[in-house]
DNA sequence: TAAGTGACTATATTACAATATGGTCACCAT
DNA sequence: ATGGTGACCATATTGTAATATAGTCACTTA
């Protein structure tokens, strides 16, 4: 039962009217913030009405979760391709949680309202943050099975657990809402914090 | 140099003028909060005039200053409490952290508003959660000692990065303002990352 | 001199009317 | 049917005038 009615791109249309509704949002919010944009400034962008946008998207946070999900995802890639090479399981952990925070931070500091939308998001239990966390919990996992297959990490204790616990020490700098309290441990925690969860994973 | 002038109790006085303003704050910072309670409450409950209280506290983040320390103080107390009679340090570990977020969480859901003082407080950095945090460390870094000298924990880490990177760990839920964004995980977090760090910990 | 205060100011807070915004719907045009 | 809109409503936001509050100080009283 799909809500929306999803009007079809028709024939050499280069973008159909949802993708501009995106790139409006994404210069709009980006620049003025989520709150101080108004859907009808959206609509006088793309040059329709209001009403039309709503055709497309059931609520202006439908909208806010799209360019909130495309910085997450950003955000995501970096992580992943801030590990790609690394050479133990130890150390694509370092490098992930490294990674994570770095680029969080560096969107705090050089995006700030889409990080502002990140972090409202995130207290409001969006979608696209729950999915974000499934996301990193995903990656943990996957560090902590190549790890344990290696040898490199410990067997004992039941991998959810593990995975869960892991992911509590991160969430003060993977959550964009918490991570706005900790900026000044940014630096260092990542790495202390590693070093602290690596050794519980010693075999 | 004290700036503030500091009446004498006179002779069989039980409780001078800085104790009954401490008393009445009690009572109304708890009752209706402390944004809510103006200096000129206070005067009125213990029939003195505004000016004179200002004889006594130079500011009325002063007065919430004694009362978030009391608040704090009493939770340490508890948290000291639960802690005696542990067995092992290990055993000392997990019930000092199961105690701080019990008895903030309870702090949270009884009163409220003392809470939110603490909670502001530790927002604003205010000196009486400095040193509450400051004590959190002295009781870490005490078990860690005790778990060291009877060979309970690894040694080789360098003892200031296991503290405070177990005080990182635990700050998400001993520190008010953040532990409200986690009172979901208050049940399980303190057990599962007690496990994780006391996996940290093995020698 | 010590205990205590009324009256004052600059800033913060409130109350509320005016305006703006998110969202809906009946309807028009092709 | 598909593509599109103006007019509308209930709620949220804002501007602002009135009020309240934190903090000061010269002063009084005993």
């Amino acid at each position: 039962m799909i809500k929306k009615p999803q009007p079809i791109p028709r024939g050499p249309s280069e973008h159909n009217v949802r993708d501009q509704i995106v790139e409006a949002a994404a210069e709009y919010f980006s620049r003025y913030g989520y709150e101080k944009t108004t859907v009808s400034d959206l609509a006088k962008e793309i040059g329709f009405s209001k009403a039309y946008i709503y055709k497309f998207f059931a609520t202006k946070q439908a909208i806010g979760e799209v360019i909130c999900s495309n910085t997450l995802s950003a955000i995501l890639n970096a992580i992943n391709k801030g590990m790609v090479d690394a050479p133990t399981a130890s150390e694509r952990f370092r490098r992930m949680f490294k990674a994570a925070v770095a680029e969080s931070s560096n969107l705090f500091f050089q995006d700030r309202k889409l990080y502002d939308i990140a972090s409202s998001a995130a207290s409001e239990q969006w979608q696209s943050t729950v999915n974000y966390q499934i996301e990193i919990k995903k990656i943990i996992l996957q560090i902590i099975l190549e790890g344990r297959d290696t040898g490199e990490f410990e067997r004992k204790t039941p991998i959810d657990e593990t995975v869960n616990a892991i992911y509590l020490v991160m969430q003060p700098y993977t959550n964009p809402l918490l991570l706005q309290h900790n900026l000044n441990l940014a630096e260092q925690a990542p790495m202390i914090l590693s070093s602290l969860i690596l050794r519980s994973l010693a075999p």
